[in-house]
DNA sequence: GATGAATGAGTGTTCATTCAT
DNA sequence: TATGAATGAACACTCATTCAT
């Protein structure tokens, strides 16, 4: 692995862990096993490492999304998939997840808002699968009569549970998740 | 209003907006319009701020916890009940609340644990709250047979998605909210 | 003395020998005999300390230069005046002057261009100052006819150049400079 | 142009501009269009860059001083030739002649002292230069009695002053200067 | 209760320089 | 010749905290 990998996966565990402002490049460069000077070889400053890691998880995130199966039996399982796929990612990837969910640092120098503009994308593009799965379940009969924004902003709250959820819980909310989802929506 | 006072709001308004380490002790004197020694004559640091903040919101939160209605109709109507509580929190006490669903400072002091204590306490409180209504509606047939542990930790995370609500859905999700839960656990 | 007296004179003294750049806080606390962080509770950082100091002897500097007396026996006598005053300005503030004299730094974050205002300040008084003696004085027939303009700006090298004599020539060079001026200048 | 040669150039305008200090090797080579050890390669480091500078800028200057004519009709012409000499470098070589005109930098590792040996070789010369004419002059009946030595120093004054001249009078104070001289030295 | 002055320990960052190739 | 990667030492500056009053 070279030092520059190290580097960033030093960095996105710390930030992960003890937050942007709580995480001293000095402690990035020894959990990396580099000297401190090579960080800004790489990288213009603290802040760029940051933002450089935040744009390579959301570019990772918004990919495997993409790979989500288009055509599924019934629109619940299109969902379900989605509840699922992010089970998935906490499990795989909990620091990568851990700065997706967190705030954006208050004094984070952030020219290209590559913070905001992923976050409200995010957002955005998980809204969008949402309203539209239930939009054609409602349509087709699948689900009951709900209002499709209003619920659709209910389960971005869940995925978004989903992703803070303690490791107690990681492997065994899942079944729950979906049989609480089905009840709630299916048409009776 | 006592500079004490203004000290604490001050500081509860930094800390919930830019976190504890990423506010200074210069920020919060500032804009509590006091000097920076001062802070140390009523509290012993920044730390110390910090967790008898935190101390104080846990108060008033578990104060106002225990005066929900302990007899009501129904046993849904006790969880539509806590929905609502949290929906006014959030709307009253945003700086308060955004500390009680904050991440624990990496790097804070905290003899007393304060931190994960009373975060533990209130998990420990909402979940027996939720348990114990999921329970008691299962057995006299109110609720669907749902599996009580798992439920109660979903309906958990739904709590917590309520306090992280942004500035445009606080007003407008708690219908939609009680009705998708209604529909997941009354017995159909 | 105060603390703050203290790194104004080292800083002086500092700057005047090894140029802004040259000069490190570190230095300047070390000779002020004071830390490091009490050079920013007095001074927003090394360029105001900077921007400062040349400031305060800028204005000193103009205080002394109006008290030069205005009437004199002949218009020769105040531009003979003048080449004192500058002589004994380097003896007693040599360091003062070693600033006054020096190229700005090219590095300098000097938003109210405190050293080019002064700077051109300083050149336009001392142009205008001998403009006024050389006119007259060639008015009256004191002064050969030369050309004013011009002869002014050698005259404002010459004093330029006296600002810059070593302790070699300091206490040496004032009654030959008169005469040579007085040779090139007065009518014959 | 070889990439020694850009290296001299590009390190020759920023020490003159920016100073020693103020300039950095990253600037140097950046500006030179090559990389930061190729500055290593050919020279030991950021020092010698700027001695050797110096050196080759000095050995230019006094060679060229040399070449300056030793048979005049009047020992005043001599004087003029050097002002002449003077205003036709600086328009010709205007870093060259302010790193000459340059104090020497406080944190040079000089150790052949190549800045000061140059320094006051270039004094020397001058003095000497002016002193035999004026000696000379005086002796022939050409020049007034003046102090030869004092004089020689006030000339030499001059000379550097006009090293320093702005843009602005670079072209224009010639003849004037010449004027002031042969009046201020000439016998009536 | 309150503050102006002061500081030890660090913080992010840059510097001139070197190493391996 | 030439460079990408790397570093020890220093740099300007900030931090939470304390002291004297």
């Amino acid at each position: 692995m070279s030092k520059k990998d190290n580097i960033i996966k030093a960095a996105t565990h710390l930030f992960a862990t003890q937050g942007f402002e709580g995480t001293t490049t000095k402690e990035i460069s020894v959990e990396a096993d580099v000297t401190e000077p090579l960080l800004y070889y790489h990288y213009s400053g603290k802040d760029e490492i940051y933002t450089s890691i935040l744009a390579s998880i959301y570019k990772e995130y918004f990919s495997r999304l993409k790979e989500l199966p288009k055509k599924t039996d019934t629109h619940f399982k299109k969902i379900e998939n989605l509840c699922k796929f992010h089970f998935q990612l906490i499990k795989k990837m909990p620091d990568e997840m851990a700065l997706i969910i967190s705030k954006e640092p208050g004094k984070l120098d952030d020219p290209g808002n590559v913070y905001s503009k992923n976050s409200q994308s995010k957002n955005r593009r998980l809204k969008s699968y949402l309203s539209s799965c239930l939009k054609k379940g409602i349509q087709s009969g699948e689900f009951a009569k709900v209002s499709v924004n209003e619920t659709a902003s209910i389960l971005l709250i869940m995925i978004d549970g989903i992703l803070r959820l303690g490791p107690d819980w990681k492997n065994k909310l899942l079944d729950s998740t979906i049989e609480l989802l089905r009840r709630s929506l299916i048409a009776k």
